[in-house]
DNA sequence: CCCTGATTCGC
DNA sequence: GCGAATCAGG
């Protein structure tokens, strides 16, 4: 594979929209990160920022630069041309969102789980949307049905069945990013908490 | 561990 | 110019 144009205007494109290195080599296909970002460095376009902070260097421990002192500084000129979009892109948004800071409650019944940390809410009869809801019964039929003891930070920690019987296991999908859960749980788990205005009691 | 970008350097 | 290897950080 070679850096054809339509290959460095997809990079550029993708890189100005904050995409991953990784991201885009997966998108181009034939690359490697590396290759992604080794090009994007050879394009000069570096830093996304339209011109702010520095990254800040801390003087490496080991003395390198054989140059004097950096000259560095690239001020880039605000873009003489932006383009208007020729593809309106419809973005698939990776979805910035998660607003809520805490997992759906429930704690209700004293379901044992062992090694205590975050661990989850019962999925119950919530308000979350019959598609979400069926997407997430889609996924589980996937699920990897690990038990406690294969569950690892990687793995989604969502349980599912009942725990008083062997028909229980976690879902043990890869899970997002930081988060405990897997992308279809994570989805039921965060609550934008809006959904319902507790009625009065 | 997984993932990021940054740099180096042989090809 | 290219990108694997490596580095540095989250």
């Amino acid at each position: 594979m070679s850096w054809t144009e339509e290959r460095v205007e997809t990079l550029k494109r993708m890189w100005a929209e904050g995409q991953s290195a990784s991201q885009i080599a997966k998108e181009l296909g034939g690359v490697t990160r590396n290759a992604v970002i080794g090009k994007v460095h050879r394009l000069g376009l570096s830093n996304r920022a339209g011109g702010a902070a520095a990254p800040v260097k801390p003087a490496p421990v080991k003395e390198k630069s054989a140059k004097p002192e950096a000259p560095a500084v690239r001020a880039e000129p605000p873009a003489p041309e932006k383009k208007p979009a020729e593809r309106p892109a419809a973005a698939p948004s990776p979805q910035p969102v998660v607003a809520a800071t805490a997992p759906v409650p429930a704690t209700r019944k004293p379901v044992v789980v062992p090694a205590g940390q975050p661990l989850p809410p019962q999925p119950s009869a919530n308000e979350i949307s019959p598609e979400t809801l069926a997407s997430v019964r889609e996924v589980e039929k996937t699920a990897k049905r690990l038990t406690l003891m294969e569950l690892t930070e990687r793995t989604c920690k969502w349980p599912i069945g009942d725990p008083a019987t062997d028909d229980f296991w976690f879902c043990g999908l890869p899970v997002q990013q930081g988060k405990p859960y897997c992308e279809a749980h994570v989805s039921v788990a965060f609550q934008p908490m809006s959904a319902r205005r507790d009625r009065k009691r």
